[in-house]
DNA sequence: ATATGGCCCTGGTTGC
DNA sequence: TGCAACCAGGGCCATA
């Protein structure tokens, strides 16, 4: 499933195709979702406009626009929320269109830019700024926050560590895989109460979770279930996996089988001698 | 305010 | 082999 290191990935491959480009013309699906601004608010406000810059903010994909004939200042910004089994796709207007496709935008180079989502967890919205102000994602960014803010994320909370990485309101673009992974590579039980963990140990977590992000983003995410960037290409963090989607197989650093339990609804991969 | 659980939706997997 | 039941899960909403 699409999170940080997946999303930055596809912004960051989207960008460098659209860039610049103005979107000619929009065609949107006839379902309610993904749509969370009107599909004819949302067309008016894609067409004829240019493309300034393609970013993440949290699992959220920003395109800046641009008025059409450069006359508005920067007037709205396309938010794309991958959800479950979103996909960007930049392709010629000759490759067949993929079944679940929800949003097709015509581009000035000649290609187009689908969004194709077979389950419709995802969403497309139109955010329009006021006085400049871009779109924020709910929650802190994983890979900025300081040492001192990530630790008092979590002081008081009840809730279980798993849980509070999962909550997009204190930091957002963590999901499941990597809140598994960096709560491994901390050597920290997922079942462990957010509140009660010591400063020390919040700290290894904040550590553990910047670096895993990092090598993710190296290695263009993680491809489980049908992830790809904008060019269909997989990512290969996969491969790094220590606990998630591993219940059963042997620990790799000591051998165990790797338990899996729910939490806040979601599977929850840990080896019970690493992680205290 | 904070936390929990059901729901959405389809494709892949499992089981008979 | 074929088909149906089951399950996964991000975010949102109702509820405690």
């Amino acid at each position: 499933m699409p999170e940080l290191p997946e999303v930055e990935t596809v912004a960051n491959s989207v960008n460098a195709h659209v860039r610049g480009q103005q979107i000619v013309s929009v065609w949107l699906s006839r379902y309610k979702e993904p749509f969370k601004t009107s599909r004819t608010e949302m067309t008016e406000a894609l067409t004829a406009t240019r493309i300034e810059k393609v970013y993440r903010e949290g699992k959220h994909i920003v395109f800046d626009l641009h008025g059409p004939g450069g006359a508005a200042r920067k007037s709205a910004q396309w938010i794309v929320h991958l959800g479950m089994t979103g996909r960007l796709l930049v392709s010629a207007p000759e490759v067949p269109v993929p079944k679940h496709t929800h949003a097709v935008l015509a581009l000035s180079g000649g290609r187009e830019l689908r969004f194709v989502d077979a389950r419709r967890f995802g969403r497309l919205a139109l955010h329009r700024s006021e006085g400049g102000a871009g779109f924020r994602g709910p929650g802190r960014e994983p890979l900025t926050i300081s040492p001192e803010d990530f630790v008092a994320l979590f002081r008081g909370r009840k809730l279980s560590i798993k849980a509070a990485l999962l909550n997009q309101t204190l930091l957002h673009g963590v999901g499941n895989i990597y809140a598994d992974e960096s709560l491994f590579r901390a050597g920290i039980r997922p079942t462990r109460a957010a509140g009660k963990l010591s400063r020390e140990r919040l700290l290894r977590l904040h550590a553990a979770l910047k670096e895993i992000l990092q090598k993710a983003i190296k290695l263009g995410g993680s491809s489980v279930s049908d992830y790809v960037d904008a060019d269909g290409v997989a990512g290969f963090f996969q491969l790094e996996h220590n606990v998630y989607l591993r219940t059963g197989e042997p620990c790799r650093v000591c051998g165990r089988p790797i338990r899996r339990l729910v939490l806040a609804g979601r599977g929850t991969h840990y080896c019970a001698h690493c992680q205290k």
